[in-house]
DNA sequence: TGAAAATCTTAATCCGGGTTAAGTTTTGCT
DNA sequence: AGCAAAACTTAACCCGGATTAAGATTTTCA
């Protein structure tokens, strides 16, 4: 359990009335598991924090099969970044894997925020460098790895959802189907 | 030919002082073809903005394989923003694939910019968004398409590289080996 | 301008991972 | 507790793209 003054306190030091007025822009969602915060074809108004529990971005391509583009376990943030910035309808599928405790911010209260109190910009800013430097890790392993590796990087990046996780999601995550997933583990130690 | 200022003025205004300023903090760099800006090692200390050319950012694998991460044409930025921002040794080789001149700002520099004039926050901040969109939207296109799919994204989102590149680093780009795409560049019509 | 280096092509063979189709657990729900 | 749905496994066969090894073409630059 994260508090989201926790995480924006990594970055920014806010006064208390800052504290206040963020927190009065912010909404609070606690949600099932499997439950959809977003659907593809939805514009996406919110960035998620989650506070407890763990989400899941995927895409569907057009024979139906799902691509797990990013989890987001506590202390993170999710949406659909495409949608959120330029408003338009995105393709991203945005669904709880447990139950989970959320916070919501809108990107019409984000960007009041960068507004008035421009050490959100900054704030938001590191948060979004430290995203870049992860997917282009990503895509790095994507086309220097084979499956096993991309597996071992996961768990080393992740090792806290290899068992909270059904397989199937984390085959999906490496980019693998799960039965080569299932082949995969039989000869992998542990 | 994109200038700088130009660049910046999509997303802020600047005062003429401001810009003055700013270029102040600028280097200029003319470079020939196949200049390697950026070794694997090394720190990157500068983000790099083209005016004219193309460079290449790509990573060797551990049997010497290349991999492009990224080109950057006139009015695009590239750094090692692993490197970057963590001012530790990256992975990124940087290279000139045309002769190109050059715009380059330091990450000291550049903070600096961010605690003078809160505005290039705000322009890094948008920046690195729209690159965060591009990065993710390219592991899901390598996730959900083919290889003569994803060329066709390829050539639709930079058309003018089709022709001015050597084909094995666009092969490299979407993730094949320069035979394969030779192979498949047959039985594509044109 | 000419020769070496770089790039591109072709083709045979190979392999990582996909597909299909069962069957077997495990989980969730009432 | 008990049953349906979801998740996982296995195995046979398939295919997109890799590898290897030539050779042909283009580029570079002395």
């Amino acid at each position: 359990m994260e508090s989201l003054l926790n995480n924006i306190a990594r970055y920014i030091q806010l006064e208390d009335d800052e504290k206040e007025y963020f927190l009065s822009l912010v909404g609070e969602k606690k949600v099932r598991r499997k439950q959809l915060l977003l659907q593809e074809g939805e514009v996406c108004h919110h960035s998620i924090f989650v506070k407890s529990g763990c989400l899941r971005g995927y895409t569907l391509d057009k024979n139906g099969d799902e691509h797990v583009i990013s989890f987001a376990t506590a202390g993170w943030w999710i949406a659909d970044m495409y949608s959120l910035i330029t408003r338009k309808p995105g393709q991203l599928f945005i669904e709880s894997s447990t139950e989970a405790h959320l916070q919501l911010l809108t990107r019409e209260h984000q960007e009041k925020l960068f507004e008035q109190i421009p050490k959100f910009e900054r704030f938001f800013r590191i948060l979004t460098e430290n995203s870049l430097v992860a997917t282009q890790q990503r895509i790095i392993d994507n086309l220097s790895l084979g499956a096993r590796e991309r597996y071992l990087e996961f768990i080393r990046k992740y090792p806290s959802l290899k068992d909270e996780l059904p397989q199937k999601h984390i085959a999906s995550y490496i980019g693998v189907t799960p039965e080569f997933f299932s082949k995969m583990m039989r000869s992998l130690p542990e």
